[in-house]
DNA sequence: CAGGATATCTAGCGGTGCTAGGATGAGCGT
DNA sequence: ACGCTCATCCTAGCACCGCTAGATATCCTG
């Protein structure tokens, strides 16, 4: 019965391989370069292997995506835990959120631009995302006054979202970010 | 010399047909639906006459996005013209922006969203574009303060983006999309 | 060692955006 | 009025996409 076992080990290790593969894939060429045909030639296997590991190309791009949760919520959980005073925090967080997005532009986008069909239901994903959420609604807490805080902090995350892409989509001049970003700080803090 | 007046005529008509094929299809089920082939049967002319019209797919989609910069700008001055006082006006702007939004979702796509080679440089769109940017502009002057006009507006317009697509994309609840839209319009109007 | 289940691949379907090259027809000069 | 030229348009096809059915190879079990 150890056969079974090893062969479970190498099924779990090549469905990371997919997941590490698109995701790297993406981030060094973007997710139009992410084809399932170049996926299956990277792990060095035929293309439907893919389809016995996930239902389609959305559920990778989502498996990739729940990687990215994690990473951004540690991200703002490290922003705001150095920083001196509440409203330091805001802007912290703030350019924690908005650093994470330039740097992983690809991940940024397959978790709130592209994959639609994240499994929102399951376990794994509310945990990371909501830890990052949680992070932000601690950091504006302190700000939210009579405001309901969800809503506070679903429309703080919203500012930065439109912030991230449209400076990403080369709608907002890249230069006069920093300026939009303190406006953006100084509204949610005071 | 009448019948290369005709031609022309005929030609600027179909140009605006393709266009308007497109519009249509986007409104009615997508982009994903708007194929070349589908446009071309539409239109009643075979694939290759669109890109006698137009450099690619982009291209028209870009095309449909410059009419909805004019609808969008008229629908954020008629919001800001009819409001009570300058609070009002930002409460109104930012539910006609919206509701803009909510009513011609494809139409916002392909604005803000997806096409990207918009021929910024050229002379029409940034006229539409430029009015509705002036219009939210003008909206929340009154409560600027001592901060970058611009950088205020670009901010608002980047929370009113935010709340949209994400709400859009499922990730934020619809329900309570009138509490955010107040809390943005609380914190640009004071 | 034979039989059967399991894992994997080859080949293909219907679709996409886009384009090369040939047919067709309208306008021109004579 | 005729024949030629040239612009216009279409047919056919390319290379690619996501995805899948059926054949093949591989492994474990009795």
């Amino acid at each position: 019965m150890s056969t079974q076992g090893r062969r479970e080990r190498e099924r779990a290790e090549r469905e990371r391989a997919i997941v590490a593969a698109a995701r790297d894939l993406a981030l060094a060429e973007g997710w139009d370069a992410v084809t399932t045909r170049r996926l299956a030639a990277e792990i060095e296997y035929s293309q439907p292997v893919l389809y016995s590991h996930f239902t389609g190309k959305d559920a990778i791009m989502a498996a990739v995506a729940v990687e990215g949760f994690a990473e951004l919520a540690a991200a703002l959980a490290s922003a705001r835990a150095s920083a001196a005073d509440p409203g330091q925090a805001v802007a912290d967080v703030a350019a924690a959120y908005a650093a994470f997005a330039e740097r992983r532009p690809a991940l940024y986008d397959a978790m709130f631009t592209l994959a639609v069909d994240l499994p929102f239901a399951s376990q794994e994903v509310p945990t990371d995302l909501a830890r990052g959420f949680a992070e932000l609604a601690e950091t504006v807490r302190p700000f939210a006054g009579d405001d309901d805080l969800e809503a506070v902090t679903e429309t703080f995350w919203s500012g930065l979202h439109g912030l991230v892409t449209l400076m990403r989509s080369g709608r907002l001049r890249r230069a006069d970010h920093d300026r939009r970003l303190a406006v953006l700080v100084d509204r949610f803090s005071r």
